[in-house]
DNA sequence: ACCAGAGGGTCCGTTAGACGGACCGCAACA
DNA sequence: TGTTGCGGTCCGTCTAACGGACCCTCTGGT
């Protein structure tokens, strides 16, 4: 499946909507054809297709979420057993922090952001929910590798930047992560970025492996405070399981097997 | 702007989204097919649109919520002044009712829903996030009519199915909602539903008029009961107002003279 | 009062890109 | 071993998305 494959139309009105930050939830038309570097025009009719569907409303030219995405947003934190009260739990790690914490997931060879919560400090890592991180470097990628099949770390190693070679130390990496429980990274995806990892109990989210960590600049992330950092991480991880057990109303969701699921994308 | 002026390609990708519910996250190509009346090849062209977009994430020919529904989850939920707290306090409302909770805000000449929480009864009024009612009709549009400027209720006596002569019973409702502060409605919109209604304080959410409302079979809203869910229904929305007012770190957002504005669709 | 500039929105002829019928391969089932 | 139902691919057709030119309004400057 090419690139070509999908529908440009649509390709670009998700972009536009991808506009969307917690920074800016406004939208100006001016503004979006700039962005996506398209003409006001066809800009104009993507927009206008958006608010007569309810993504977005707009009056006087400004364009802002609609309930469409509300709706969504229901389903999906559902979807991906996320209920409100995990926000809440992060958002008072990232606070004792100050650091980013961020929850991840896999999927096929890469592992995606569906949380956060951001510290105060204003010099901080960002990750947004929807990016998609690499597996062949990260404290939570570790916690991945370590879960996953022989199978995973050959196909990681494969299209490693480092080359094939990178199977060593990835190997050494998930022994690692087998003994204690936990993993660290230094500057190995992004200079000056350190972070720490643990995993969520799979048995409270349908199955699915999912890593919890905390990152931010190297300088704060010195071996001296990596115990403080750990204890944190791993109270977070032990909430957010307490939380979800609680309400085990949680029937087994479509997503379940499929996040677990083999198959490079 | 005629319906003509909108992108066919995205409207019909967004005809897909629309299928999620919370009953039903995944979505199967053929269903997908059958149930916004397309080819399969459209349709799947559509599905790998939305895939490689990480709107939707699919495996083995399932196709469930992604990450990007995550990320604008965050963004609306902000946006609309809706913290994930908001969410429980209507929970509760539910449960102790029975009934169905909904939050509405004016948009023109209708009302939006952009909350819910359903009662655990089985014969239950379904309304469901983004649906739009009209506002000749019904407790909750009592609400924005009393709001309204006397044009408000000019517009919707010329769009009532019941004629401008409808006027005269709009006014006398505006005239019941401003002594009583609450609203009720028997069978006004649809045969057999009955709704009770209150306004939240406006000041919590960024000066936006919005109405909660408690909403079921008639047989179940007896002059008797009234008082009981009324009760409830004060008691939610001054949760509400107080839940948003302790955290008012919300800024004031675009939103707010979004919706406020005036301007029939 | 007048102009200049920017921004939102409309019109319409062109053509590229979305469309969908025919087809394939696979798996479950009889 | 034929059949059905499903997810997915291919490719010629033609429609519907595109975007340049244009208009209107509002705002700020002088």
């Amino acid at each position: 499946m090419a690139d070509g494959d999908t529908v440009r139309s649509v390709r670009r009105a998700l972009d536009i909507l991808f506009l969307l930050t917690d920074e800016r939830p406004v939208l100006t038309l001016t503004d979006c054809a700039r962005a996506v570097g398209l003409p006001k025009t066809t800009t104009l009719r993507l927009l206008q297709t958006l608010e007569r569907t309810g993504v977005l409303w707009s009056d006087n030219g400004r364009y802002v979420p609609g309930p469409a995405l509300l709706r969504w947003s229901r389903i999906a934190s559902d979807a991906w057993l996320l209920p409100p009260g995990v926000q809440h739990i992060l958002d008072t790690a990232a606070r004792e922090t100050g650091e980013t914490v961020n929850v991840y997931v896999r999927k096929g060879l890469q592992r995606v952001c569906i949380a956060h919560a951001q510290g105060p400090h204003s010099l901080r890592h960002v990750v947004r929910v929807g990016d998609e991180l690499p597996l062949w470097a990260g404290a939570s990628a570790k916690i991945f590798l370590a879960e996953g099949p022989d199978q995973l770390l050959d196909d990681v190693a494969a299209c490693s930047p480092h080359g094939p070679a990178h199977r060593a130390t990835l190997d050494a990496w998930v022994a690692d992560v087998r003994r204690d429980g936990w993993a660290v990274s230094h500057a190995e995806r992004e200079d000056l970025i350190s972070a720490i990892s643990v995993r969520i109990d799979p048995a409270a989210l349908g199955g699915v492996v999912t890593a919890l960590s905390i990152s931010g600049p190297s300088t704060r992330f010195t071996e001296a405070k990596l115990p403080e950092l750990l204890a944190t991480l791993r109270r977070a991880a032990a909430r957010i399981a307490h939380h979800n057990a609680g309400q085990s109303t949680a029937q087994p969701l479509g997503i379940t097997r499929l996040i677990s699921g083999e198959g490079a994308t």
